[in-house]
DNA sequence: CCATATGCTAACTATAGTATGTAGAGCTAA
DNA sequence: TTAGCTCTACATACTATAGTTAGCATATGG
């Protein structure tokens, strides 16, 4: 509708990939935390990732899916 | 070495996701302008996707990927 | 010559990514 | 109850860079 809708739209991609974080990382039994830790993000972007809230790169992909210990096309396909 | 390298270095996961959009791009006999138009981007970004200089967001996969004709999940892995 | 395709540079705008702090839920134990 | 701890959501704000665009170069093929 407005500008702030569609700066806050969570776009269907991003929902998925960030339930198949949540997903892996509680397979794992780590908090966001411990996953941000050792892919070497911050604490803080982890959950906006789950949550949809920002458009994760390439480069990202990868150091969350090494730290899910998952392969990238695992989280998106 | 310096800030300028770092910058310009292109990441094998960008290097390898560019070398298979243009494997596919010209599988389907299409020119970056082509390419980009389908998948709603400028012509000159198609290029620095494929020369790994820009760091792909998960929508912009998908809309290459879409325009491609192939699932995400195959440019990746 | 002309047209098409690609590489590359240089700007610019939008937003990804980093970081701090606050709040609240849930838990355990004193 | 109260205190302390862990985890997560969320609000900013900031810095780095993704994404857009125009222009010019070169190469190739008509």
């Amino acid at each position: 509708m407005c500008i702030l809708e569609l700066s806050t739209m969570k776009r269907e991609i991003l929902v998925k990939f960030g339930k198949k974080v949540r997903q892996e990382r509680l397979k794992l039994g780590l908090s966001q935390e411990k996953l941000a830790i050792r892919a070497g993000v911050h604490r803080t972007y982890v959950g906006m990732i789950e949550r949809a809230e920002k458009n994760i790169t390439l480069t990202n992909i990868e150091k969350i899916s090494k730290a899910l210990g998952i392969s990238s096309d695992k989280l998106i396909g």
